[in-house]
DNA sequence: TCTGGGGTCCTAGGACCC
DNA sequence: TCTGGGGTCCTAGGACCC
């Protein structure tokens, strides 16, 4: 028997969490900056129609912006994260079988209610959440995730689908798969898109279509994968327990390029030990750890980018040990005379802090780091992240490195001193 | 002057072993 | 000195996702 899967996805995540709190922005052209209000990362319907595209940077679009009055917000990720977290639990009062695909989207197992009217019961989620949360999403329906990633697609642009679409056993299907192109399909980028085309694949009917041989030799297992799910046979299932981590990496871009060796350093180990804290999060200890320098990568000229890959003598997650290795990583590729754009670390080769310990001594050390990183953690939380620090991570106020949100919403729902008004 | 961040999976090829 | 096959593990690079 297929299953049948929903994918509800929240229309224009970032921009909609901003109107939530700014209904004043209901009908006009709004965008959603990078960090560093670099590029433009979420528009409204309104800024789409007026050709912003994703991902543009916002000084080449300065002109759009004054000519059009959009309104222009830096990211506010504390906001977005609980915009989020309310959108997913008002999901789960519908069923238990939800998986969090990604921060404005969920997968729901809906093959329980075969029979039903899933239309309808799309369109109560929809409005439910909308009620509860002041998000407006759309619903795909189908018997696979891609078809029903495509359908998902569909229901946001359809006026008469209203944001539901069920395209199982659906007449409609057909029609729905000539309609997506090949680049709007779920893992088709734009390198595969370029060979599905080159050889006169255009939309997701004629993808469906095509020789197993064909799309095997260029897009290996996971061509196949797609031209199964698009033939209504899934290879993807609900994933409701997220699979351990991989890779933990903590990377930012500088608003200006950077020369001063004592500023990048300070960058380095301030993002090694925000690493560090999200290896305590996630109870995991590192045993590979990696440290990378972008120069100026828009200059042919003066573009430099190198890493340095460490193999730790034993996995790790205390701060102090990590900024010891990072600045031995970072020693050997960072080079005078260039200016610096981006950096970060990676985590790799991650165990989870359960380890068996080889000799007493390790034992009595690992206690003590563990006692210090408790602490550390407990002062953070309570009296804010950032209030005990390590002195590598920089002292003053005069950080260079750090990012910058010029326009920033308030933290409506996550600061206490940042509550909405009423007057 | 200004161009984000954090992930996963697959594959080919090399190193190494028997 | 040359001749084989097969297996595993690791890494780098490419592709994709949001």
């Amino acid at each position: 028997m297929s299953p049948t899967f929903a994918l509800v996805d929240c229309n224009n995540f970032y921009v909609s969490c901003e109107r939530v709190f700014s209904p004043r922005l209901a009908g006009k052209p709004v965008v959603v900056l990078s960090n560093n209000d670099g590029c433009v990362v979420a528009r409204s319907n309104e800024a789409k129609a007026i050709g912003i595209r994703m991902g543009i940077p916002v000084f080449k679009i300065r002109e759009t912006i004054k000519a059009h009055a959009v309104h222009v917000y830096s990211s506010n990720y504390a906001l977005y994260g609980d915009m989020s977290q309310r959108v997913m639990d008002t999901l789960s009062r519908f069923t238990p079988a939800v998986e969090q695909y990604s921060i404005d989207e969920a997968f729901l197992d809906l093959s329980g209610f075969k029979g039903h009217n899933l239309t309808a019961y799309g369109q109560s989620i929809r409005s439910q959440i909308r009620k509860w949360t002041g998000m407006p999403v759309s619903v795909g329906i189908a018997e696979t995730k891609t078809l029903a990633k495509i359908a998902n697609r569909i229901a946001k642009k359809s006026e008469k689908a209203d944001g539901v679409l069920d395209l199982t056993g659906s007449a409609y299907r057909n029609s729905a798969l000539a309609m997506t192109d090949v680049e709007d399909i779920w893992g088709v980028g734009r390198g595969y898109a370029a060979f599905l085309r080159s050889v006169g694949i255009d939309n997701a009917l004629q993808l469906r279509a095509a020789s197993d041989g064909l799309i095997q030799k260029k897009m290996g297992i996971t061509g196949l994968r797609i031209l199964q799910e698009l033939r209504g046979a899934s290879c993807y299932p609900l994933e409701q327990s997220p699979p351990p981590r991989k890779e933990i990496a903590v990377s930012r871009s500088f608003k200006y390029l950077l020369g001063d060796r004592a500023d990048i350093w300070e960058a380095v180990a301030a993002f090694t030990s925000r690493g560090a804290e999200k290896l305590r999060e996630a109870h995991l200890e590192a045993n590979i750890l990696e440290v990378f320098l972008i120069a100026d990568p828009y200059n042919r000229e003066s573009r430099y980018f190198n890493m340095e890959t460490i193999r730790l003598p034993f996995a790790t997650c205390d701060t102090a040990e990590l900024i010891k290795w990072t600045h031995i990583g970072f020693d050997n590729i960072f080079r005078e005379g260039y200016r610096y754009k981006k950096t970060g670390v990676i985590f790799r080769n991650l165990s989870s802090g359960s380890h068996v310990q080889t000799t007493l001594f390790d034992n009595e050390k690992k206690a003590h780091s563990r006692e210090i990183m408790r602490a550390f953690d407990s002062i953070n939380q309570r009296f804010g992240s950032d209030s005990v620090r390590y002195a590598a991570t920089g002292s003053n106020g005069n950080r260079k490195w750090k990012t910058v949100f010029q326009r920033r919403s308030p933290s409506y729902t996550t600061d206490w001193d940042q509550l909405p008004r009423v007057s």
